[in-house]
DNA sequence: GCCGTTTGCGCAAACGATTGATCAGGCGTT
DNA sequence: AACGCCTGATCAATCGTTTGCGCAAACGGC
């Protein structure tokens, strides 16, 4: 409510010194005695900067947007917390939006960058988007970083998912496995091909041949996960061990194990790429590689600063920390 | 990019007629010709109205902060989507924000209706905040609507609660319980206690009596359930059956109760008050009873708007549709 | 005592949209 | 021909901040 002017009358200043003094100007020639009188005064009648006459003036918010193909599911909890972590240390306010809306033509980043509400975005494509057709809509509109995938014109942050597949697959093999199945995501996802990479590549480095049949792409929800457990187990010789490319087609792993009344860990080890707290609260408790999203998430909303102060492209990579495994109860050696 | 200047040289008229044909200002006069010819200048060069103009004008953003617990909670969901639904039926766009960054003071009121970044606020408040506390940071700073609990001046939406669990609770009785144990929230959440009223109510409609060492108080967490749980069955006279009053509760009843080898449904039943996506994944997947938390977010924004629009604080109950039990494989009758 | 420099501060013009007041013609009436 | 009135459109002030520039007063050097 309170604003520069009532400060300006009250410290008996005029209006540009007390922006001067409240924003810290370095150039600014102003006696200390009259900075502190401003300040006190400022206290005085509780003045907090109007936010649309500062966006106005300057021709930026100081808000970012985030936006993720689904708020609340508990996947996007670190990245969530990592864009929201640095933006706060910069000084922004994020604003958190569902790519759900994001449809028909680009309205919403009409809405987001076009009116000017926000700096910038970053942006989580939903799986199994035409990144032609995301391109398109999204056009050079505004300051872009994507996550998980690449845009053309726009800077991306990736993790190491081919490691953290990898890894995975190592434990497996570790543990005795070698007919280990994989529950991919949807093919066209570069994260789920990625994932599909690490996988064979741990199964290749350990003199295992590659199975074609043993790798589904059905997606990462949880249907998708039971739906790839019915083919891989339908096989003339099922695996002993899956890698699920995600905690929440884990999770359908687990259901359709037990549908088909296999105990896992016994008869059939899950171990999954990502990590999220309801991983812990399944039956039995995943074993998971946990993927650094806290570390991107911060990673993305400091190269999307850097954009919108007019950096350049970039394509970043999060390298630490490493995917690390967190064993739980859902692998154990295959039974003889 | 555009702004009312350039349509304006482009349609060659004043760029208060352009504001005027764009606004839909009915008073204006203006002949339908130069209407038309603003509108097509304006889709020519792709004209949005600037955000932080018109807010700096208007003294409004047609913004609105939605704060929550925790943002990334499966519990939110539906609250989420009916806020933002309705939001945008109204033209707005939706802020989401973590309540666990309200802490210092106020500081996050202060910057987001302080600053006048949003109109105002739907506040569903941490469990276990005190009131008088919260009150206090929050004071009169703008318009507010509270979720689930009261809080002086502001607003109010809740859900039928007591009704909930008491429509839990009679379907454990028409499975032939009669030992039925509560895994409440803490005893200073209003919720937890209409919850635990509604829980008493159908007990003493079935003429059992009721005892207190079968209502615990722990929380609506995971770990809190557990705890409940483990409280229970150590009675002398253990429940046959749980009431968890909340979903991720009853993920933790159901975690103690296999640690305690306990088979659910089969010697132990669980029905939760609440429902998520999650709680059709648990195993077994859980009884829950839904409430109208999508019609909660819808009516805690219009609420909001009103007050926004200058109208009386109101206290709403969402009473359409009644809360509904959905069964899954939780509940079971008792064992002989 | 004069001049150049520094210090301390205010003036006023933006930023883009909205809106009450105003103005120029055209037309009908007296 | 003088007058008022309606139509169609523009003028100009306003919202709250920021910032380049200007203007005094004080100060130091000669």
């Amino acid at each position: 409510m309170a604003k520069l002017s009532d400060v300006a009358a009250r410290a008996g200043v005029s209006v540009s010194a007390v922006s001067r003094v409240l924003s810290g100007d370095p150039s600014a020639r102003l006696s200390e005695a009259t900075r502190e009188r401003v300040r006190k005064a400022a206290g005085e009648v509780g003045y907090h900067p109007n936010f649309a006459g500062r966006a106005l003036k300057l021709a930026r918010t100081d808000v970012i947007a985030l936006i993720v193909p689904d708020v609340t599911n508990s996947l996007f909890a670190d990245l969530t917390r990592g864009v929201e972590d640095e933006a706060v240390a910069r000084g922004c306010v994020m604003l958190l939006a569902r790519s759900e809306d994001m449809h028909p033509g680009g309205a919403m980043f009409d809405r987001l960058v076009g009116e000017g509400r926000v700096d910038g975005i970053v942006l989580q494509p939903r799986d199994g988007t035409d990144p032609e057709e995301l391109a398109q809509s999204v056009g050079g509109r505004g300051p872009l970083v994507t996550i998980h995938q690449r845009l053309p014109g726009a800077s991306s942050v990736v993790v190491p998912d081919a490691l953290a597949a990898r890894r995975a697959t190592e434990h497996l093999i570790a543990l005795g496995h070698r007919r280990i199945g994989f529950a991919g995501g949807l093919a066209e996802s570069p994260t789920a091909q990625r994932r599909a990479a690490g996988y064979a590549a741990a199964l290749e480095e350990a003199g295992i041949a590659p199975d074609t049949g043993l790798v589904t792409w059905r997606g990462y929800r949880e249907p998708d996960g039971r739906a790839s457990t019915a083919e891989l187990l339908a096989l003339p010789q099922p695996p002993t061990a899956v890698v699920a490319a995600n905690v929440n087609a884990a999770v359908g792993v687990l259901a359709q194990a037990r549908a088909q009344g296999l105990a896992v860990p016994g008869e059939l080890s899950v171990v999954a790429v990502h990590d999220a707290w309801t991983a812990a609260h399944t039956w039995p408790p995943l074993t998971c590689v946990k993927l650094p999203l806290y570390e991107l998430g911060r990673t993305a909303a400091a190269a999307l600063a850097r954009v919108v102060d007019g950096g350049p492209v970039e394509h970043l990579s999060v390298e630490d920390p490493e995917p690390v495994l967190i064993t739980r109860e859902s692998t154990a050696p295959p039974r003889a």
